[in-house]
DNA sequence: CTCAAAATGAGTTGCGTACCTCAAAACACC
DNA sequence: GGTGTTTTGAGGTACGCAACTCATTTTGAG
């Protein structure tokens, strides 16, 4: 059975005579383009469909000659998982090249939203597609919006403005990774009863609080015989996070897992080992880096729940690419899954 | 920062005017043709490597002008999860139009290994790149070298034959993915001792056997306090598991989890939820199917192990045509994952 | 039927590369 | 110096499409 025929190559002049039209006419189909009669515009596109004709995209791109430019609008500072797509950008540039394509990393405060506005007012023009890891947050979105109304594609890239007119979004759904956060916590203490702490950066950013949100809602409806302690908030700092959870253990002996919802893990993997307990406390936390490969692999951490930053790198590419070409996007492949990584899958 | 500088593009014009020689010449290099003297080779490589220069792939493509024509040898039979990759290949038909790219299914016994090496023989100088779901044999081997030796490139798909010199493998590390299941067969049962029951197709298949392998392998050094029981073989069948599972639930009260290494997991579930024990028993099963989605939400089963089959389809083709342009492989895209799903983090 | 507007045909140019031919130049050897 | 060989240059054609111009035909309104 042959998934495609193997048929000689049809061109968009084969699709005019079949048509009985020229080729401007099938151009002007295939582009939108005014001064076609409606009833032209139905045989043409008839011919089209009935041929599964599809222009030859190197052709195309060829012949339209335009380089494509890009931005990235990504937080300045030492977040690793940032950083990490930074670096799987740059090791696309060999690909884009190879296609007219640039790619530019503009380093902003996205944590600032007049700041974050303003960048993004700036580039309005310049830029065929922009992404951006944006805050939720008024003035963030009226910016995306009239960037959108000047004809760039947008894509909003790990954190969403979803009352935003953006284009795409490219990351994972917050809420579900803290539910599965939530499900495993309860899955693996066992039946013994207990106290599980939560640690976050903090409860104002958007992607933390839905985590938040998502674990407890798990906690409440299915694990109600464990007890959550207050929540704790290290600002995604290893000094201050592991102070924070040494003085919690010192308090708590009956605590039996802990989940970190955001960075300081090397932190509170410190006061973990510090207090012996490393290895009867089911400590969960996120992203995949160097560090927590380490603690995976050396027991203290159990699960750590990623998003694939190379995927999120390159699926925003390829989202911005299709859109600025108006081809359709192949949303099985963007969607960005929540990995569950223990020692023994990890990639 | 610019990740990608936006320089003006440069095409081989350019490079051939700044190495100072023509056309041609730049041609030759690029094409590794003869009759260009060594330090001109040289030279000319170096302005390439200095401009970071590489050839606009619409361009190439273009005027190479011939179609690409790839061949998927897939098993016959009704194994859902090769009839997913076959239908994740008909959703790229667009795709693959727009390129002139071409791929055809062809359904063969590939339990058989006389039946696959025939199969690929006759594939021989009729396309330019073949995957293909092998069985590790001699005979197979051959036939997959002799391809490899008439230009074909060849990658395995989901099974591989690592003695060959196939030049790709898309797929998991299927030890792995048997060591996941021990571990959370280990991690999900809690404290308590019991017995641990495992149902596999045959023991004869290589992707069975070496998650049997790693399975028994963890359970062996973390989990010892666990009993395993004697493996079972469904042969992939409903009907035949859930039979075998019923006598077993009967005979052994103390049974605390299951783990199926392959198909058949419906006849498993019917059996465990007719015992009334689907709760009780941890079940964790591979493949992300209709059924096994719903089993997830049920509760029924806890962890299905999974490879993403739309990746592994689009990864193939994608590493079949990088070989045939002969352009680097991203590999960090291509490798494909242990999935490790449950409730909370379906796609 | 007339005339302007709308629709269509016919054609051109250029995108950057692959692949080819043929002539000219450079070189090696004796 | 002449010979033959290797290396290089110059140029052309083709690939399929986008984007454009301008002439011609068709259409519909009056």
């Amino acid at each position: 059975m042959a998934v495609e025929t193997v048929s000689a190559a049809l061109t968009l002049k084969d699709i005019a005579r079949e048509a009985g039209v020229s080729l401007a006419t099938v151009d002007r189909v295939l582009h939108n383009r005014p001064g076609v009669r409606p009833d032209t515009v139905r045989r043409v596109q008839e011919t089209i469909a009935r041929n599964a004709f599809h222009p030859h995209v190197a052709a195309a791109e060829l012949a339209r000659g335009r380089a494509r430019r890009f931005a990235f609008v990504m937080p300045t500072g030492a977040n690793p998982f940032m950083q990490q797509i930074e670096a799987y950008l740059g090791e696309m540039s060999a690909w884009l090249s190879a296609r007219r394509l640039s790619v530019e990393l503009i380093n902003t405060d996205v944590f600032d939203p007049s700041v974050l506005a303003a960048s993004l007012e700036t580039l309005s023009g310049d830029y065929d597609g922009v992404a951006v890891v944006a805050l939720d947050h008024p003035g963030v979105r009226a910016a995306i919006n009239d960037l959108v109304d000047a004809g760039t594609k947008v894509v909003t890239l790990v954190s969403d403005v979803p009352s935003s007119r953006r284009h795409h979004y490219v990351g994972i759904d917050n809420i579900a990774a803290g539910r599965t956060a939530g499900a495993l916590v309860g899955r693996l203490v066992g039946e013994k009863p207990g106290k599980v702490a939560i640690i976050a950066g903090s409860q104002g950013l958007r992607d933390h609080a839905e985590r938040i949100f998502g674990f407890n809602q798990v906690m409440a409806s299915e694990f109600s015989r464990l007890d959550i302690l207050p929540l704790l908030e290290g600002r995604d700092d290893d000094d201050r996070s592991e102070q924070l959870i040494s003085r919690l253990l010192d308090k708590h002996p009956d605590i039996i897992s802990l989940y970190n919802v955001g960075a300081g893990t090397q932190g509170v993997a410190k006061a973990l080992t510090e207090a012996g307990r490393e290895k009867q406390i089911v400590f969960i936390a996120h992203d995949l880096t160097a560090m927590t490969r380490r603690l995976l692999l050396q027991g203290t951490l159990d699960v750590a729940i990623s998003q694939n930053p190379g995927h999120e790198a390159r699926a925003a590419v390829r989202v911005l690419l299709s859109l600025a070409r108006n081809e359709p996007i192949l949303s099985e492949q963007e969607n960005i899954r929540i990995d569950i990584l223990m020692r023994d899958n990890l990639p």
